[in-house]
DNA sequence: CATTTACCGCAACTCGATTGCAAAGATTAT
DNA sequence: ATAATCTTTGCAATCGAGTTGCGGTAAATG
């Protein structure tokens, strides 16, 4: 796995402080997180900086964000060599008893076969359900 | 097509003046609409109305709501014989130049095929692009 | 008709998201 | 190295979609 250094260096992010520490605590997690996530888990960064910090890696495809329907937009690592595009769209699983999401980087998207003249740029796909762990 | 009076009778939903007029509204448009949208256009009933009218009709499979990603929830009728279930999963398509947002009845969802011991609850599955209207 | 229950309108409130601004830090130009 | 310039940060304030309390009105029940 890439450090975040590295990240920042191919994304040609500027490297500071609240990046470094937002994007390593980012990468040490395995599900999505919100921006009061982050703000709970770092509690010598302010909520802005950490704000303007997500804004700023989705920006430039460091990170991506997923609107799980869950009221907080949440923020993932994007996976080595995503560029945001369709082709790397991938869906987000919703544990609707634990409240994690999750990307499913494994499960591969089957092609939409849209209405005539519609043209697809993005997508949110968001599945929503019981978690490996919840579901016993 | 049905009428809202045949809609809310089969769903069991009691008819009220606010009721009717919202559903009439929702059914005379193609698109799914936000509860703004449904405020600026019915000028006579209000607000919190509206909001819990559209409450009540989710809560019965009246409508379904979308998270397009817009920042506002928008809400469209359900197809006769929908039950929110996943069988009546549907994509949406939101058109990131016109801001309006489809529900795609006619594309069929492919099996998700989720990670072992994941279980399927529902999904909201947002298409992004351009419309045909917008796409010229 | 009296009582109970549901619905409506208005105002207030919650909370996630966003922004203005000044201080601190980094970069570039003299 | 110093000054000028640009960027990032912290704090407080603001925004806006969503939601709720409450009193009044209407509908349902007996
Ligand atoms: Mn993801
Ligand atoms: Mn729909
Ligand atoms: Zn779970
Ligand atoms: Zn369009």
């Amino acid at each position: 796995m890439q450090t975040e250094e590295e990240i920042l260096k191919i994304k040609k992010v500027k490297n500071t402080a609240a990046r470094t520490v937002v994007l390593r605590h980012l990468l040490s997690l395995e599900k999505a997180q919100s921006l009061k996530d982050i703000v709970n888990a770092l509690p010598y960064t302010d909520r802005s900086s950490i704000f303007r910090t997500l804004k700023t890696f989705e920006e430039n495809k460091v990170i991506h964000s997923i609107e799980d329907g869950s009221g907080m937009t949440k923020y993932a690592v994007c996976a080595e060599g995503c560029n945001c595009d369709p082709k790397d769209l991938h869906y987000h699983f919703y544990c609707t008893n634990c409240d994690k999401t999750f990307c499913l980087f494994d499960v591969p998207i089957p092609n939409i076969q849209l209405p005539k003249n519609f043209k697809l740029q993005q997508a949110n796909m968001v599945v929503k359900g019981l978690c490996d762990n919840c579901n016993r």
